[in-house]
RNA sequence: GGAGAGGUGGCCGAGUGGCCGAAGGCAGCGGUUUGCUAAACCGCCGUAGGGACAAAAUCUCUACCGAGGGUUCAAAUCCCUCCCUCUCCGCCA
């Protein structure tokens, strides 16, 4: 979201700048109506303004027991008139929101220019790849092979793209999530968070969800409220419409969360396993900031989700999202890729972004410093987000990684306390 | 789900139709006084959108008392709808 009267003023640089990004903003529309919405308002205010003064009068009038009534039929019509142009301005001013709120953000200057996936840019790779003496299984063959993957079962209680994990398996996605959370918390300063998940148009408007992707969500039947599909739509909402005190600056917190999606418009992608469900669990990573430091801090959260992969001893990349394949509100965006043998790629089981004071100003979300009373102004803060990690893909990456010739499955150390001293998932 | 009570500035809290953007208090900021601390005293102290100015400072207008409608010359105040909070009852993990 943009701020109107920047937006006004610096149309054609935003359109630029935005490129491909901006093809389908009505730029022509926009700038109509924003000219509209500045007329309507002169007039409005400039008549409440009269009507404001007759008003006073009358009252003075009243006071003095003179008669008013002319003064009365006067101000009646300027009301009127006011009641007419304010039913205009507040239907300009509803066409101007909505498609001002369908404007993505603008990509930071370092973000590589880019049309689609093929221009991202590898930053780093990490872990070596391992090698096998048979060709390796792809992880719903090796799941359902030791009894703790059941597509079929879940198809059954609901649906396609939904899973079942029993067993060992039940238990690896518990002993992940936890070995996430305490990592976060317990190394790298992120406060827990159980949040809601359902939330409301306002919250989904926030993080930028809507009004553009509304056919992405699940939403309820008889409330207006929507499925969560991260975490951070509620955990960057708990700040919503405040502003913090910028001593305590940067909040970071840490939240597992089911997440649920619509994936509309991927029928036929990954239809097998794990890499894309209606639902599956995420632990995610939040963090306010103040601007001057937000993109530290997204080297760091990134290097936080890292460190999980790094813990697992899964080998991954990172890349630099280009322009053309980032996210709606992101300014910035590094994906973190893990290595799966069975399809002999990378892919993705984070993504980092800075949304600098993109979700900030929908949001309202601002920081003023204590010290000084001058200086004392408020401004918006930086919001950022990363899944640390993706749990359903990192049960796959270890799955597909650390399977054995005969089926089984080794555990990376770092979980087996999480496992009940387990080393080896092996068949039942 | 039923009955009732409420939602006012960063916080507390007064205000039932007209010089109310809103008393008073607390917190905060600046200053005076003071050997220091404390206290006392004085001043400042919300957000947003227009306009003036090349811009900043500043000036000015408008809006905002949970949200949206309505009544009225005029609404924090009256009416309607919705949201939220609290209390009691019911139900429930």
């Amino acid at each position: 979201m943009y701020d109107l009267k920047v937006l006004r003023d610096n149309l054609d640089h935003i359109r630029d700048a935005l490129g491909r990004r901006g093809n389908d903003v009505p730029w022509d529309n926009l700038r109509a109506l924003s000219e509209e919405r500045r007329a309507l308002t002169t007039q409005v205010e400039q008549l409440r303004r009269d009507l404001n003064k007759g008003s006073e009068d009358v009252a003075r009038l009243r006071r003095a027991k003179e008669p008013a009534d002319e003064a009365m039929a006067t101000m009646k019509q300027v009301g009127d008139r006011i009641k007419d142009l304010e039913g205009s301005l507040r239907k300009v001013e509803e066409a101007l929101s909505d498609v001002a709120l369908r404007i993505p953000n603008l990509p930071q200057a370092s973000v590589p220019v880019g049309n689609d996936a093929a221009e991202n840019v590898e930053v780093r790779r990490w872990g070596s790849i391992p090698s096998f003496s048979i060709s390796p299984k792809p992880h719903w063959e090796i799941g359902e092979g030791l009894g703790i993957l059941d597509f079929d079962r879940a198809a059954k209680i609901t649906g396609a793209r939904f899973s079942v994990m029993t067993g060992a398996g039940a238990r690896l996605e518990r002993a992940l999530i936890n070995f996430m959370l305490d990592t976060h918390t317990t190394q790298h300063g992120y406060r827990e968070v159980v949040p809601p998940l359902m939330v409301n148009r306002s919250s989904m408007t926030g993080t930028g969800q809507l009004p553009k992707f509304e056919d992405d969500l699940f939403r309820l039947k008889d409330e207006d409220y929507f499925l969560i599909p991260t975490a951070e739509v509620p955990v960057t909402n708990l700040h919503r419409e405040e502003i913090l005190n910028g001593d305590t600056l940067p909040l970071r917190y840490t939240a597992y969360t089911p997440c649920f999606r619509r994936e509309a418009g991927s029928y036929g992608k990954d239809t097998r396993g794990l890499i894309r469900l209606h639902q599956f669990n995420k632990v995610e990573l939040v963090s306010f900031t103040t601007p001057d430091r937000s993109y530290d801090e997204l080297e760091r959260l990134t290097g936080h989700a890292e460190s999980i992969l790094q813990n697992l001893n899964l080998p991954y990349r990172v890349i630099t999202l280009c322009t053309g394949d980032m996210g709606f509100s992101a300014a910035k965006t590094y994906d973190i890729e893990v290595w799966l043998p069975s399809q002999q790629q990378y892919r993705e089981i984070s993504s980092c972004s800075n949304f600098e004071s993109f979700q900030a100003r929908r949001a309202s979300i601002k920081y003023r410093s204590s010290g000084g009373g001058k200086d004392a102004k408020s401004d918006f803060v930086h919001t950022l987000n990363g899944s640390g990690l993706a749990v359903g893909r990192s049960v796959v990456a270890i799955l597909e990684n650390f399977q054995q010739p005969d089926g089984s499955v080794e555990i990376p150390p770092v979980l087996r306390t999480y496992m009940g001293g387990v080393e080896r998932i092996t068949i039942e």
